[in-house]
DNA sequence: TATTGTTATACTCTATAACTATA
DNA sequence: TATAGTTATAGAGTATAACAATA
């Protein structure tokens, strides 16, 4: 109370105000906002982020090994152990024989896990639509264009 | 190899094709782009991400209290009490008495947590520069502008 | 020797709950 | 009783290093 609170009362500029310069501050907002959306909109499927991403990846890509899976999520191999676990305990994809390589597995998802995956595309653009009712499509385009350009150099 | 290494090299199109329409996923790979950058370039000055914002809202924010500075960072109290610790045994900011309440702190950057934060702010301003060398000022601008309406309602 | 998948381990960030001292 | 700060603890998420099986 007192000094410190009146003080910041009577202070008409936000406290974050010299971190709302940065883009990575910018940034950073918007995608915990979007991030704390998307994981309700996916949770009643049993997903998380990791997981829906990793089911998305191996759904459209059938028969990845898991050191692909790693470098298409920019994760390391032994974060994938545990997602494909996962995923495999809760029959969505399975880890199958590869004929010319007994070391690696090639992933597949299941009918189950396609279905599921299907849904939860369907569930999280539904999500993006409302988070970013406030934008135009246009604006919605040229936002995607703009961060993908983001360090891409001159 | 072979079955579906092949599989995925006859494919043009990216392992996250799936991924990309969504502006999640895009935002999270900008964020991150950018965040690592932004690691590096504070790194010299024995600060991180978190001691940067904190810091950065005390230097602009004198008495502020940590329960202040937990709203303002959006994390619980208990974070704070960590991140302040490490502030102040860096001699970068003090704990102070407050007169009229002997249960919180007035915050404060010192001589040489304003320097600091001046520092700091000027090597990530430079660093986004960098970063962000592709597009124009108003792309820029634009980006900052779309990316505050997210979550903001229609 | 190199690679695939695996395990063990640790570190960062964050949250929850219970505690203390004040108010 | 409610609040400010604190402590302990736990949970994601991710990374590193060492290992066995296979190439």
């Amino acid at each position: 109370m007192t000094q410190a609170m009146n003080k910041i009362e009577q202070d008409d500029r936000p406290l974050d105000n010299g971190l709302r310069q940065f883009m990575g501050y910018t940034l950073k907002r918007a995608y915990l906002t979007l991030r704390a959306d998307m994981i309700l909109s996916i949770e009643p499927l049993g997903l998380r982020t990791r997981t829906f991403s990793a089911l998305s990846v191996v759904a459209e890509n059938p028969d990845i090994t898991q050191t692909q899976l790693a470098c298409a999520l920019n994760i390391e191999r032994s974060g994938v152990v545990v997602l494909v676990d996962e995923l495999q305990r809760a029959g969505l994809i399975t880890r199958n024989k590869v004929p010319g390589d007994r070391r690696s597995y090639a992933l597949r998802a299941t009918t189950k896990g396609m279905a599921t995956w299907k849904d939860a595309e369907a569930r999280v653009l539904a999500h993006e639509r409302q988070m970013l009712a406030g934008l135009t499509t246009e604006e919605q385009e040229n936002l995607k264009v703009l961060l993908r350009r983001i360090g891409a150099g001159a």
